[in-house]
DNA sequence: CGTGTAAGGAATTCTGACACG
DNA sequence: CGTGTAAGGAATTCTGACACG
């Protein structure tokens, strides 16, 4: 029992480990939220505490930075292509998961 | 792409956050590490990380507790039953994805 | 615009110990 | 046995700023 929730969602990851699981220095994860692209929560008192689905966003921030596309241009797509809303996230978390278990291949 | 995982045994929480999930004291976790009931990781700096499995291995814990029983019995429980195995867990994750996902109910 | 760095303070975590029982 | 607490130190995170460009 309540072995089941959206753990990707559930924002518990401090900035040093989001470091570590996406490489970036903590300046630049600072600066994407600046520029809109993360939201972490915070703790209590102020800690910035971050999803699994945040550091895989910022994998992707990473990803286009590096093809010379600027932070505004990035918010921009994440919005028309839906991509990270919620709802979408969770249909492709699922499907993937029962892709896994039948041992389908995309 | 790389949008799956497993979270749920991805070591990335620190105590006090875990704290707040499980409502345990950090020294009753602490403690529970001590008598071989977890077993987080450890930042480089000797930091201890835990995941999501390990929360609610943790609440498991904290109600055996309630009812009485002795960590050294806990311990034999979890082995016995091989609760929280982990091979055992990632086929209970799937299910429960899987139901979730047709809004089965078991 | 995007990111590095040094600065100082506040909050977190760690260990070993004493306490009670 | 299981858990609380005070103690001191080490590591983490935060913000605002200066730098380069």
């Amino acid at each position: 029992m309540a072995a089941n929730e959206s753990y990707m969602e559930k924002k518990v990851i401090s900035i040093g480990t989001v470091c570590e699981l996406t490489g970036l220095s903590e300046r630049r994860i600072r600066y994407y939220e600046e520029r809109k692209l993360i939201f972490p929560d915070r703790s209590k008192s102020g800690i910035r505490k971050y999803s699994f689905l945040d550091v895989e966003k910022l994998v992707d921030i990473a990803n286009k930075r590096e093809e010379g596309i600027q932070t505004s241009e990035i918010r921009k797509e994440f919005i028309k292509e839906k991509k990270y809303d919620e709802k979408t996230l969770r249909e492709k978390v699922i499907r993937g998961q029962i892709n896994a278990y039948f041992n389908k291949r995309s």
